[in-house]
Parts: C-alpha cells; sequence; structure tokens
DNA sequence: TTGACTTATGTTAACGCTAACATTATATTT
DNA sequence: AAATATAATGTTAGCGTTAACATAAGTCAA
C-alpha cells in the first residue's frame, strides 16, 4: 500500500480523521486513552503527517527562507548556522538560498520563496532591487534583513553600520600613526558592505589631512589567491603603504603570514587590519587587529526576531544596532 | 482583497483556471497568446503560484533537505554550500538541518523532514539509528549518504574512506622516520569520522611495529580554546612525541602557529598533520602537510545525483569513493 | 465536405489536511 | 432527576492546485 494517511488511521482506530487530526496536534481537547491509542496505531501503521496538506489547510506555514548573497564568506556560514540553530528548535524549517551577489537571482529567490508562503523572511543587506521590494512590499509575514542597519528597514533590520566600522578603524589606525594607507579586498566592487567599510575608513583618513587611502580591488576569490600563489606579488605591492585595511580576516592573514614567509615584519615593515575577527587571527605572532563582527548574534537575532513576529510578540525597535567592536591587537 | 489565486487570474482573463496553471508551467498546450495575456494580468495582479497546493495536487515536491552534524565545522559548510549551489540551479530547494552530532535529534530530523514528502534526502555519514532506519526504510526517494563511503549504503553514498586517509597519513609518517606518534582532536568521542581516521593511522603505526600513537581528545571546541588560551599547554603537552596527527587543519595550524609563538621549530621540535587541506594551511611557515578532503564535490555530487535520480537517470554506481589526497608539505 | 487528426481549452474530482460548527457523552449543579 | 456546563468526538466544506479525462475548435487529406 502506498501513503498513509490520516484517513487510515482514523479507520484503524475507529475515530474521525478529525481526532486523530487533533491527537497529533497536541490539541487539549481529545482524551488521554484516545490519543495513546491513535499514536500507537499510527506509529505501528508509520504514519506520518503531512506538513504540505497541513499547511495548505491551516494556511500557516513554518518555513522560514534565508537568502544570503554567498556562502564562502564566513560572515555568512555564522550567521545561517546560528539562525538554523533558533529557528530547528522552535520546529521551524530553514530554507537556505544563495544569490552569489547577484540582484537577479534575488529577485529570483524571494520569488520562488513566496510560493512557499513563509511564515518569515530573512533577507542580507538593506539594499534591494525594486523587484524584489515589488514582490514583498504587501506580504503580511514578518522580514527581516540583517548584517546592515537602516533607518527605514522593510520590516525589522539586524546589523551593525560598517561605515562606523570602518570609520573606526580609520580612527584607530590613523592614531597609531600610522600615514599611508590602502584598502585591499577581494572582489570588492560587489561586496557593498566592504565598500561602506572602505568609505568610512577613507573619511577618517582624510579628516586627518592625510592621503587618499588607495582602494585595491583584487579581482579574485581569496581562495583561488592561495591556490595559485598570487599572494605573494599582492603583499610585496602592500609594502609601499604603511598600513592596510582588509576587506576581511581571511586576506589580512594571508597577507601577514606571506610577508613573515618573506622575511618581512609585521607590523614594523606593513601594520594590518583586518576584519570579522576569526579564530586564527589571535594566533598570528603577532595577532591580527580586526574588528568583531557579531555574526552569530546576528543569525540569532535575526531568527528570534522572525518568531517573535510570528508569535505576535511586540518588538522593542525596528532597527537593531549590534555594533561593531575594534579588537586591538599587534599587527596594527 | 487578500492572496491571488489561480481563480481569480482566470476570471480577470475569462479563461478557465487550468488554462491558468497550464501557462504557468510551460506546458506545451497553450496558445502562445492566451498565455502571453495569462501572464501579463497574472504579474499585474501579483499573483505568485502556491507551490504548496501545487505540491499537494501533483504530489510531486522539490524540497531536498540535507542533515549535516554540525554547521561549525568547515567541512560540512563546504559540502552544504556546494550542494545549495547544484539544488537551486535546478528550481529545487534546500533544507538545512543540524544535528549537532546527535543521533537522536536526527531521527527527529527525519521525521520532521519525511511530512515534506521530500524529493530526496541528504544525510551525513554511513551510520544511522535503528529509528532512522526505520522511517526511511520503505521512502521511495532517493537517499544520499555523504562523507563516508560504505559497502551497503541505504541508496547511494558519496564520500571516501576516512580509515584509509588515517592509514595513508600514517604510512607517510612513518616513513619520514617519526617515531613516537599522537592524534589530537576536539571532541572526537562524537566524531566517527575522526575516530575512523585515528583507526586507519593508529594500524599503520602498529604494523609498523612503533609504540600505540596516543589519542588525546580535547574536550571543548576549537573556538573556546583559541577563546581562553589553551592552546599553549596543549601544544606543549604536543613536544613529548615527535609528531602529531590532528582531527583538522584548524587545531593543526593552532598549534603550529602557538608552537612557532613559543620559540619551537616545526617540523624539527615537532612534526604536525592536519586534515581536509584549508587555505590557510599554506600560508603558514612550514605550510602544513594534510589531506586533502573533498568536500565541496561531496556537496556537488551528492546533489547532482539526487537530482539525477529524481529524473529517472540511471547512475553508475551506488559507492562513490571520491579519495582523500594526503598532501605533503612541510610541516611533517 | 466528411472524417480523422491535432491543438487548445474546459470539467471534475481529488491531494491530505484543518477551521468552524454540530453533535454526543460525561460531569456537575440544583 | 432534570438542567446545565463541559469535555470529547464528528461532519462539512474548503485550502489552491493538478491529473485525467472530456470537449470544442482548427487543420488537413481525400
Amino acid at each position: 500500500m502506498g501513503i498513509v494517511t490520516l484517513k487510515d488511521v482514523a479507520m484503524a482506530v475507529g475515530v474521525s480523521e478529525m481526532t486523530v487530526s487533533r491527537a497529533f496536534r497536541e490539541h487539549s481537547d481529545v482524551a488521554d486513552k484516545t490519543r495513546a491509542r491513535i499514536i500507537e496505531v499510527a506509529n505501528e501503521m508509520g504514519y506520518v503527517p503531512n506538513r504540505i496538506a497541513s499547511m495548505l489547510a491551516s494556511k500557516s506555514s513554518t518555513i522560514i527562507p534565508i537568502i544570503v548573497p554567498s556562502l564562502r564568506n564566513r560572515v555568512f556560514l555564522d550567521i545561517v548556522a546560528a539562525a538554523q540553530e533558533v529557528i530547528s528548535a522552535e520546529g521551524y524549517q530553514m530554507m537556505l538560498i544563495n544569490t552569489e551577489y547577484s540582484e537577479t537571482k534575488e529577485t529570483e529567490a524571494v520569488k520562488a520563496v513566496l510560493a512557499w508562503k513563509p511564515a518569515a523572511l530573512i533577507l542580507s543587506g538593506t539594499h534591494h532591487s525594486k523587484a524584489t521590494l515589488k514582490l514583498i512590499q504587501d506580504e503580511s509575514f514578518p522580514i527581516i534583513e540583517i548584517m546592515e542597519i537602516s533607518d527605514q528597514p522593510i520590516d525589522i533590520c539586524v546589523g551593525f553600520s560598517h561605515r562606523n566600522a570602518g570609520r573606526d578603524m580609520g580612527k584607530y589606525l590613523v592614531g597609531k600613526g600610522y600615514r599611508s594607507f590602502a584598502f585591499y579586498g577581494c572582489q570588492i566592487e560587489r561586496d557593498t558592505r566592504g565598500k561602506q567599510r572602505f568609505e568610512g575608513f577613507r573619511s577618517e583618513v582624510l579628516e586627518a589631512g592625510l592621503a587618499e587611502p588607495k582602494l585595491k580591488d583584487i579581482n579574485t576569490k581569496f581562495v583561488d589567491l592561495v591556490e595559485n600563489n598570487l599572494l605573494e606579488e599582492i603583499a610585496l605591492d602592500c609594502l609601499k603603504y604603511d598600513c592596510i585595511y582588509c576587506n576581511n580576516d581571511d586576506l589580512a592573514i594571508g597577507i601577514l603570514l606571506t610577508l613573515q614567509r618573506l622575511g618581512k615584519n609585521v607590523p614594523e615593515d606593513l601594520a594590518i587590519a583586518g576584519f570579522n575577527n576569526l579564530e586564527m587571527g589571535q594566533l598570528t605572532s603577532p595577532s591580527l587587529t580586526t574588528s568583531s563582527s557579531p555574526r552569530s548574534e546576528i543569525g540569532t537575532l535575526a531568527a528570534q526576531f522572525a518568531l517573535d513576529k510570528i508569535k505576535g510578540i511586540k518588538l522593542e525597535s525596528k532597527v537593531n544596532d549590534l555594533g561593531c567592536r575594534l579588537v586591538p591587537r599587534g599587527s596594527a
């Protein structure tokens, strides 16, 4: 026989479908004895409630999609991992979608996701295409924007100001006495948040009356950089400056270790600062000056806010700035 | 008005619901003119097909859940990222679940996932609890087991032999002349695959007539190790041996960098080997001897196999051993 | 122009479940 | 014991779509 349905169980037990349905939904109004019998028979028969039918009938979904621009980036991986934990723990299901930093793909993803009548939606960033916005404008489920903050979130946003993070780092580095700067990043042109950090950094450097920091966009993925031994060239190029601010810790650590292999001294020959505060940055000597992006917190909170709002719990604030703590260490 | 349904669009255009349904499914038998008109009106009205209703009616799902034991581990992150790419590209949806290495949670996850009538299921490892196996035994969708290989996969498995990976490393290290060994790992007792590598490693060391390698289970997560500065103690402890084989590259690199900070020499004072072949391991000096786990390949292939089998394409082989290449470098 | 196809559209009945209301059994009060 | 309240179960009618079959419209050969 094919799949076991409510009807089959109901017939086997000798009750109505409705009673079986109730028994499986911890509905209070089923007699304990009846429920026990139902559950037993159902298990024996291998009955598994069909969530799809349930969703259609009740018009209530437990799907929470999360749309991120990348899964190669530790930031999003950590966010996804943290959000997943909360979402699962509450009996909801995470649907994971990766847009590869493409606006078109984001719009497509949102369209696809709407077809699932999601319980909530987690989006990355606060900037979205018109098409995307149009799709979600009349939707009534909670929409959480993560990573950045915005004065006018679609609904709720959780993140921090990347501009401020860059500014803080700029202030710190200028204060340390460095005078010529460059900002290095892999594929920055598509990383709007990286660019925001650069902007903050730049404005601080300029305010201090120093020369415009150079924006160095390395048009290769970090993995390929390592794979193809391109880091040496980049590391040597860096030496033209007093200090470099990297788009993320991976690159910063990569340059740091490469310079050391080449016999250079950090921070004497070149000071290096990163972004994210990955574990490895604590292990190099000198250890890495960086900013601690609250990745896991963002994931956890985003999921929590989504669930709270689904449950009708009033949220304190629509804009949640978690800040980004500067972590001064030896490398700059 | 609330949500726009097929019916609304059908009425607006003046055709039957079925025609609208067909128009949205690239069904060939709709006149081009009719389809164009339908799509136009539908877009205007903001119609989004309801996948849930569609799934219920057609009994065909596009959900592919992937159940992994951890999302802190780069291995699974890479697998998930790779699988996601393939799954999305084909118009399917990935549902992500993390069991935190708990068999109970795995069973629960499988139960939850069955309720979605998935198109396929990706599971981690080849060992599953009786309860889990019972749940999936009569299911007809493809089931892909990843990471390990087994002679009797439930359906299809994609991975490599961890025992062999450990054995290869053992052979290599013995060949290099090291004589006293230890295997270090964070929370190995729950990492069955890590244990398999140890077993392979151990058998090779014993076969060479050397002393039993010590199994050192560090009962703390790597992050906490770094956070609480516990690596120094561990690194110093390692010096009792000629050579250590670490459960993963993170730990290996952590120990390597810590030893260097303490003024020790690798591999002279201690040789170190890792597992996974992360980028960072290429950047240390000496760079890290490790094994290259085919993480992305596993993710990609697992997804591909799932999709192929859904489409009825005959697979070449049920057991797919991708191997695990030893990468000899300077650290051991 | 008829019959035989082909193409385009429509009709009906599910899919498996639950909301909302209806009914029956049981407990509680007077 | 009747009247009322409460708990436990049942009935009906969808939820929004699609499979399968039914029909209508258009095409073509003879």
